[in-house]
DNA sequence: AATATCGTCGAAAACGTTTTCGGTGCATAA
DNA sequence: TTATGCACCGAAAACGTTTTCGACGATATT
């Protein structure tokens, strides 16, 4: 059950190799007749190009890398899937790895996938970040990169990412809009851009509607994930922000912890205070009340990326010169029970 | 900045590409003196070996495949996570594909993977995969594969599973164990075989502690993750079978959904019903009270899954007999405040 | 002095493709 | 008849590695 190569169908109709390959390709200095006999036993004979000596040959292997912070998160396995299917569609397909936003994770990894020689790489940069010359290491080689979600201004290439600012902005504003006169604002640390950007547009939506802008009811969490750190700002918030009617949170699951506090502690949502949150993960369907938050497309990111990626993947080989952009993939805010 | 070769390096030192491989490859049959000097020289000129050759002339890409029912999925996102984790260890990188539980999927994906001369497959069958040639013919084709998760007898090749049937009997006992006389069991339609199997080991539960099964308890949703359906289940069982005291449900949303609406009918959680789902997802850390679970270990699921491949990789070079063996991965019950 | 052993090296085949560049043979035009 | 064009085909190089096998000189053995 050995597999069938060009040379054996050669062999086994008297021609020449490269013959075979010009009919399998419909090179028009075959003959009609010629083309058929090959295609014919190529088909009974199960024949499949070997990818390795096609991409020796080519130099390309229509595998691209995709490297991402965590892929256990609602958000990220969302891009995972929008570039897996794009990229399915156009003939490629992906390898994926994870950093756990780490430098040195990062590093170690787009090693790994220069020295398999993939044809590109889609890159969400580590947390803890601050040296380039990695990336821009993959440039030099002549291997495009596009960053998505966790950019730099300092590498020069195609990037797509959500305008964090702007949707926080909106969110913010939506609760201006339905009538809170004093918004909290939950968010962790301020080290990831994603929180800086979040942090201006909910300051921004204040001082646009004349609000002022009061620090004392900005909670830090130590974690973006840590529901007791929620509910223990809701407890702050009863006992000394009294005042409060309108809560922006920096993730859905921070936004949940405070609600579901709120409510043991006898506040009413939204009636005495309005909650939105960031991200619209699938916990936001069955909260009670359902929770308002900002959709963040991580699949349509997926796929824009991939997008781009294989667009410059394109011009590269046409030697064509790139101009690089970056995209703003929309958010949109989602109105549920929780804001009124 | 073209790359280097081996045959640069060889003209560059007036020495054969085979001393230089042979250098850089620690034969014995190359001087010290030699080594050094070819040693240094590809350091310099940062010499990468090109992994088309390699894997052309070594017949293998140290890549595998990996087919996935779902991506955005605790469950599975954590497999994936596994399975590239421990990869990377072993000096593999993997390739992720979607099925989306669909047959025709997974049969094109699995034709990809093999026109890509991947090393071996993991794969979990779509749920409404019927006919094994597709993955009979992998075999054939010498290329191995292990099932994970959703497999059949049907393929003789290494498996990995979780034994649903136990971790129900065990869920089921557990709420038996604290009192429980008269317990609702909650499911999806008896299609998969993950359902059969929870729904047979709560049965058998019941069975060997002389509890009646009763199917007027037992409620099938159109959808695992159907919260609403959940929802009226619960109206359902206030409304006429008011002597349920305890509640195994087949997934963590469907006891959270029971949960939610029960609550809001004054039903006291774990006081009146014991309540235990069915995976320890995420959402089980937040639900109020929390939620008793069982621990489907996806991770370790994924890294067994990985080994074994490799094992089989490994051993089919070495032409060993091998003799496949499904390896089962321990649940445990995860005992929250939902259960007393 | 002849033979064996050892350390070091290189030629060449092999992996399987793609593509360039001629080279046929044959018909048509001069 | 010779030239020109055309349709069809194949030799061979190239992509970059790994590994076998033989060759060579130098040393050790008989």
């Amino acid at each position: 059950m050995s597999t069938t190569t060009l040379s054996k169908i050669a062999k086994s109709l008297g021609i020449s190799i490269a013959t075979v390959s010009k009919a399998l390709n419909d090179y028009s200095d075959v003959s009609e007749k010629t083309k058929k006999k090959v295609k014919d036993l190529a088909e009974i004979l199960n024949y499949k190009p070997n990818s390795y000596a096609q991409s020796l040959r080519n130099q390309e292997s229509k595998i691209i890398g995709l490297i991402i912070p965590e892929i256990v998160h609602h958000f990220f396995s969302n891009i995972i899937l929008g570039v897996i299917k794009e990229a399915e569609k156009q003939g490629y397909l992906v390898i994926t790895l994870q950093s756990d936003d780490s430098y040195e994770n990062e590093k170690k990894q787009i090693q790994l996938l220069m020295d398999k020689n993939v044809d590109g790489i889609l890159l969400s940069l580590a947390d803890n970040t601050v040296n380039y010359n990695h990336v821009n290491a993959i440039k030099e080689s002549g291997v495009p990169v596009v960053l998505y979600d966790k950019i730099t201004k300092l590498i020069d290439c195609h990037k797509v990412v959500i305008n964090d600012q702007k949707a926080a902005y909106n969110a913010t504003k939506h609760l201006i809009d339905i009538g809170c006169k004093k918004i909290a604002h939950i968010r962790g640390t301020l080290k990831p851009q994603t929180t800086i950007d979040r942090f201006k547009g909910y300051k921004s939506a204040l001082e646009t509607h004349q609000i002022k802008f009061d620090n004392s009811i900005v909670f830090e969490t130590n974690s973006l994930s840590s529901f007791e750190d929620a509910k223990k700002i809701a407890d702050e918030i009863v006992l000394n922000h009294k005042d409060i009617d309108g809560i922006f949170a920096m993730t859905d699951l921070l936004a949940t912890g405070v609600m579901v506090r709120l409510k043991e502690l006898k506040i009413n949502i939204p009636e005495d205070i309005s909650i939105i949150g960031f991200s619209n993960w699938f916990l936001t369907e069955i909260t009670s009340p359902r929770l308002s938050t900002v959709d963040q497309p991580g699949f349509k990111m997926g796929q824009v990326a991939f997008g781009l990626l294989l667009e410059e993947i394109n011009d590269y080989k046409k030697g064509a010169v790139i101009t690089y952009k970056t995209t703003e993939i929309p958010t949109e805010i989602i109105i549920r029970e929780s804001t009124k």
